[in-house]
DNA sequence: CGAGGGTTTGAATTAGATCAACTCTCGTGG
DNA sequence: CCACGAGAGTTGATCTAATTCAAACCCTCG
């Protein structure tokens, strides 16, 4: 079961302007809902908060939500019978989860920085969807758009060398980072939220491969590691060249 | 540039029957539309046919087309720059392909075998969509639906071993002869379209490892090699137990 | 200051890759 | 009908990238 420590922040019948003022609005699929109805989201949207650590959906529960995360990041990942993990994803503000055909969903997730969500009931957001086709255009685009990524990560696992899958994850921060959304940034330092041991599980890797490798690209010169959770990228160009082979 | 050797078969505005009486209707999106305005659908279709080894969709070429699979079977894959390739999925009758959000294919598709596929235009199906609210709901299922099969191949990429990938290949194959869409079958008898160059592609492996290793799945009894195209599995207990770990 | 988590580095090990025969199947043509 | 050859698949021997095991090395925080 997945734990929810903190209890919900505003009830769903007694505030409408909240996701006016959202600040993942921008980013997320509600913007296809125009100012004047958007109170009937609003209606339904749950907030909570769930700290660090924890997780919020449990693979094999009831898919009976759907989230979205306005602030903070998380992990999305599959556990194996023995511990074996694979981080499928990391998500960030806008971010849309619980897109499950099945009854039960598909995978964990859990927070790496404290996390706000708006939580909807499935069955009551699957009927506005037909209400607002917008939106519903807004999933599949989303859908689509993480097919493709699902695709390249494929690719990443199948056929990457180490020194591939961890250029290949510092590049796809970098691109975040300039659109803003997952990680926080400068320019081309990045601010890794997530542990070595979640870069490993999510590059198939090992956590003394990852910080090897990690090593071995600073010696090279084409990045520094001011401390553990800060990365500076200082060639771009051979960066991005290792990435693809 | 994807190669199409052989011309349309039928005209789009020639006939409006063929979706009607299409062998693919049942397993594909195309059933989200009542027989009655299916003639809409009709005119936007174009049929054609592909030859095993011809590519129909080229990763990087402009995105203007969905397909949909009515016969055959077909793989598509990523390729990097030296020729390692990763394959994403195995398609057949029913499935639908193209839901690219960018301009451009991420992935190519090659058939496997003789393929029949109907050929959209991607505007004129997305206006199409705005009126069928049923047809985008069943996209946005399929999405997801893929979704779910790309994170289970990434924790299989990433985190299983050689025997487990195998396991999880003939595993999911008999679950797919079950649904009797992607390939022969009959009971726990396999019939394997693709080579063994190809399921190393998928499984992230080698021709070489995926042969070992089928063979000494043969050696221990879980399963059998009547020919190289065809696997009879024996214990499916002890194969999915495997697949899991 | 000292404890404990996370990270890095080093040495030994191994699963799977690579390189290299060999075999099987099947279609062709003498 | 059988020899032949090409392509796909299998099997064996060796090699290596990444894992595993083990030992420091940091930070951070009480």
């Amino acid at each position: 079961m997945a734990v929810f420590s903190c209890p919900p922040i505003r009830g769903s019948l007694l505030s409408l302007e909240p996701c006016l003022s959202c600040d993942a609005r921008g980013e997320s699929v509600c913007n296809a809902i125009d100012d004047a109805h958007l109170g009937r989201l609003a209606e339904l949207a749950v907030v909570s908060e769930v700290q660090p650590g924890q997780t919020f959906i449990e693979e094999g529960d009831p898919a009976d939500s759907f989230f979205n995360l306005t602030a903070g990041s998380a992990k999305l990942f599959k556990l194996m019978a023995d511990g074996r993990r694979q981080i499928t994803g990391f998500v960030g503000r806008g971010h849309f989860l619980g897109l499950a055909v099945s009854a039960t969903y598909a995978f964990s997730a859990e927070a790496i920085e404290p996390v706000r969500l708006c939580r909807f009931s499935r069955s009551r957001l699957f009927r506005l969807l037909g209400e607002f086709p917008a939106l519903e255009r807004r999933l599949l685009e989303r859908a689509a758009t993480e097919l493709v990524a699902a695709q390249e990560q494929m690719l990443l696992l199948g056929r990457k060398t180490a020194r591939e899958r961890v250029a290949s994850f510092l590049e796809s921060l970098r691109r975040a980072g300039d659109e803003a959304v997952l990680c926080g940034h400068a320019g081309l330092t990045l601010a890794l939220p997530m542990g070595r041991g979640d870069v490993a599980d999510y590059l198939g890797l090992t956590i003394e491969t990852v910080s090897r490798t990690l090593s071995r690209l600073r010696s090279e010169g084409l990045i520094e590691i001011p401390s553990a959770t800060t990365i500076l990228i200082r060639d771009p160009a051979r960066l991005a060249a290792l990435a693809c082979g």
